[in-house]
DNA sequence: AGAGTTAGTTAGTGATCAATCACTCATTAA
DNA sequence: TTAATGAGTGATTGATCACTAACTAACTCT
């Protein structure tokens, strides 16, 4: 028998239920998936979370860490706004594109009504994002980079939605072709119009 | 007691259907539910489908009819092709807000995995979506009314996130916002970056 | 009025769900 | 060596799931 120390488990049956949340959908993982996953039995699972919402609320937790560690990692690495609002795109297409079940787990019956604390911890997540997209888009609009008639508020919105639009199209699509490569195009090209247009010489 | 015909009862259904699944969850929504919601019992539901993935393709074919007929209806009133696009945009919008749960049906796993009539239904309304939206693009740009530096294929994908996007969001942030209101605004931010500069006179 | 058709019922199936129970055995600290 | 701690199990719970069989009552057509 292979006994692990909690912290080890808690993690390992985490990790599960993020892939497993994929492949079986959110609202239709249970928890004797996770226990096979992991090779326990179905009862060994609440013996490390008290329910199953404990447990999707750690998956959250997860996330979070995750998601907030590649945005930090992208805004120490790059100083040019435009880079860095690139950056942090990729990162979101990255992170999807590893745990593909994040899109699901948004519009899962679980986070949408059942779990409370679920949804405030997306919620948050994607209010952060945002706010650090809204932070480079108007450094970048202040320094002539994009068109001074784009309200960053908006430019932000539409760069989240083009993650999201990317995400649907590669899950109906059955994963065909690589969410990076595609979201990272689509990408140039809205950021292609996001830049200002490189001032003329109006000689009069 | 009241009887209906068969035909009256499975419209009557499918529409508690798509209700309910957005009440809910795709995943969670029960054949119990269902028959509560339209006064009769459980098993009655399946005197008029023969199963429950036989509802949910009835439910697929009424949200294809439904959405061809308002992109219909744009596309006789409009003749100007920007406004077409507005439109068919404008329209999702529409019909998502009357129909909330279909974003979700999307990531559902009854969609994804269990029901493969049920995801080709989807993928072939989004492909034909697409089309309308390309064929707008492309005759906008060869009018000049578009950059010329904008592939149509491109842009039209921008524009379906875009309605995906504002979507998510509207789902997150509890529906406190209109969808169609706060969709329609961002619609006129993108198609603002779509357009293609006033040509400017350069006297040299 | 009678016969056939059909929308609906009651009663029940096996499967599966999250969660609880008393219990076992491995590890660790005294 | 021993006592305490805690990870894991087997058995079982009531609830709920999609679905079926047998029957009934309301329509329709002759």
């Amino acid at each position: 028998m292979t006994r692990r120390t909690a912290e080890d488990r808690k993690t390992e049956i985490v990790a599960a239920t993020l892939r497993l949340a994929d492949e079986l959908g959110p609202d239709r993982l249970t928890t004797q998936a996770i226990a096979d996953a992991v090779g326990l039995t179905q009862p060994a699972i609440f013996r490390h979370f008290p329910s199953k919402h404990a447990l999707w609320q750690a998956v959250a937790i997860a996330i979070t860490e995750e998601m907030n560690a590649a945005w930090a990692d992208v805004l120490t690495d790059q100083a040019d706004p435009e880079r860095r609002l690139t950056g942090l795109v990729q990162a979101q297409l990255r992170h999807i594109e590893a745990s593909p079940a994040i899109p699901a787990i948004l519009h899962s019956r679980e986070l949408r009504t059942e779990n409370a604390e679920l949804r405030g911890s997306f919620q948050a997540l994607m209010s952060h994002f945002r706010k650090l997209l809204l932070a480079e888009l108007t450094r970048g609009r202040d320094a002539g980079v994009f068109r001074a008639d784009l309200a960053p508020q908006d430019a932000a919105v539409l760069l989240i939605s083009l993650v999201q639009g990317a995400s649907i199209r590669w899950a109906l699509g059955d994963r065909a072709f690589s969410l990076r490569t595609e979201g990272e195009r689509l990408l140039e090209v809205q950021m292609r119009l996001f830049r200002a247009e490189p001032r003329q010489e109006i000689r009069s």
